[in-house]
DNA sequence: TTGAAAGCGCTAACAT
DNA sequence: ATGTTAGCGCTTTCAA
């Protein structure tokens, strides 16, 4: 099971040159004449050589790994369809390059020492981080982590230097704008918790897209992502506002429970009320009615994520970026 | 940023000691005095020491880290919250060790080189295989890395020697005697594909519970696992056997097709029939009515995985392993 | 264009 | 119980 790797000094002996020029061509450094790089690429083949990552990054000081972390509290978060689709964004972008992918799951200060673990240790060139919270503890074990970091998402306070981001605000204006054009004017929004960056970029658009339009924006609950407390924001519209006919919810999670509140009280969707989320998570096709909702360019954030941090760890200085999210029409609004 | 990280000499020179004996230290080899082992602890605390992996991986000849390869065509596959949740697992089990995760999703071609390059170039130790097709080509690359191997589920032909796991076959006579102890007679079903031994356990498990209670089990549709292809097995069976009071079905995801149809046609669940999946995964909590269902220990599997995978690792020789699976009753059946 | 040699930071075998 | 030394397999100067 375990027959020895061949070693570079042995495609050398096998292809007659030095070291030095086996290196060069695994590399493909300049200096080497045809004959010796195709001798090497021979002996490669021959031997079925492939370089040992460890002895390659003890003398280049890269690992050639880069670490995605991703903290939540609740494991159960991270069954979250997102995290999937950003890993699959993610795997896919790698596959263009030749780093590979360690993963972390920090939920527990356990978590984050393994993180700051290794990354002190080099095992990786960088980190990209998708924490939830503001002020996660997490980014700053990563920040000190002495590699560059990538964020998924904003914070609240800037201090992200290097992130990717949805374009939030734009989303919910949009989700807006459509429930305005059929014709609603009793507009309700569901936020998302009001001290992260996504919560109130998303509730921002709501507002922005009502005052245009000269609607009352008045009809405000807060959540917190999960689907319970969507249901619990619903009911308290429901009493609160009677007598609303649209609702932007933060997210698809609240928009299930949301949903499921309204078919209880036997209120019509989207006849009665129209309902549009936010996300697209796959759940959003499987609901009574399917659900209307924004969708963010999960898989692109992954990608861009990878590639701002290669620039990062090339001594680029990228940009952040934003990238657009479009409203997905379905049945229910 | 980079500050450059201390190393072992630095730690020996501050504690006053030879390299080796830090490096015991290190290890908590034997042979240390209590005076210089404290003397190097504090060294190591006071300049933040933390082992340069590379170095360690090339001296001992081991990575320190496992990969989690997943094979799947679909990228959408992935989003099944059933990934997510092994991983979860895995990541549990993992903080108990010193490992790393190396996440591969193999597809394709492209996916598979890179497994086989992450094994052959020894950065990692071992591998863990959640495989979805019988034969599965990644299979053949895992095997041939020289690491140790262990499998997410068993093969049709037997060819996985160590491999985690459901007692699917008990499952799914589980869930077969409740439909009969609630009364139903005359029940169906859709299988997975019976080129998997997953499919084909299910299968046998309904089929065992249905002779044992005498009853016919001639009512069968088979499918993929796909949303689409429950709901079209579904239609099938209405068709051809329209007396029918009861359908297990071997995935949840196939039970949400069929709850579609079944819901168009206007068939009460359970009323007229009743419905049971198989899997439990989130999305059994929000159908309408609430999917009855067989749950799999999925985290339980994730770090039976690590389990077995260290021990081979040990160069222990471990038994395979079948966890036990659990009827969750809910509101379908 | 090529070869030789000096590390990279650690472990492990061997002395002491 | 501790120190010393020879690698682990690669990259990268520096000479030639």
């Amino acid at each position: 099971m375990t027959d020895r790797q061949p070693t570079l000094d042995e495609v050398a002996r096998r292809a007659g040159v030095s070291r030095g020029t086996v290196s060069r061509v695994i590399n493909n450094a300049p200096h080497v004449s045809r004959a010796a790089r195709q001798a090497v690429e021979r002996a490669i083949k021959d031997l079925d050589y492939v370089p040992n990552v460890a002895a390659r990054s003890l003398a280049t000081q890269r690992s050639g790994a880069v670490v995605l972390a991703v903290s939540s509290d609740d494991q159960a978060l991270f069954t979250n369809p997102f995290f999937a689709e950003v890993i699959v964004g993610v795997n896919a972008a790698l596959e263009e390059t030749d780093l590979e992918l360690l993963l972390i799951l920090a939920a527990s200060e356990r978590g984050r020492n393994r993180l700051a673990r290794v990354l002190q240790s080099r095992r990786a060139d960088g980190v990209m981080l998708l924490a939830l919270r503001e002020n996660d503890p997490l980014a700053k074990v990563a920040a000190e982590g002495g590699v560059p970091v990538v964020h998924g998402g904003r914070s609240l306070g800037g201090s992200h230097h290097w992130y990717v981001d949805a374009d939030n605000r734009d989303g919910a204006r949009q989700a807006a704008e459509y429930l305005i054009s059929i014709g609603r004017t009793r507009i309700a929004t569901i936020t998302g918790p009001l001290d992260m960056h996504v919560g109130v970029s998303r509730y921002l658009g709501f507002r922005e897209a009502l005052a245009l339009a000269g609607l009352g924006d008045e009809r405000v609950a807060h959540g917190d992502f999960t689907e319970a407390s969507g249901a619990a924001a619903m009911a308290r519209l429901l009493t609160d506002h009677p007598d609303l006919d649209a609702v932007l919810i933060a997210s698809d999670e609240m928009a299930v429970g949301a949903l499921g509140v309204l078919k209880e009280r036997g209120r019509a969707v989207p006849g009665e009320i129209a309902v549009v989320g936010f996300d697209d998570v796959v759940t959003a096709r499987h609901t009574h009615p399917t659900l209307t909702t924004v969708r963010q360019p999960i898989k692109a954030l992954g990608r861009e994520m990878i590639r701002m941090l290669l620039a990062l760890i090339r001594g680029e200085q990228p940009t952040p970026l934003i990238l657009p999210t479009e409203l997905v029409i379905r049945e229910s609004a």
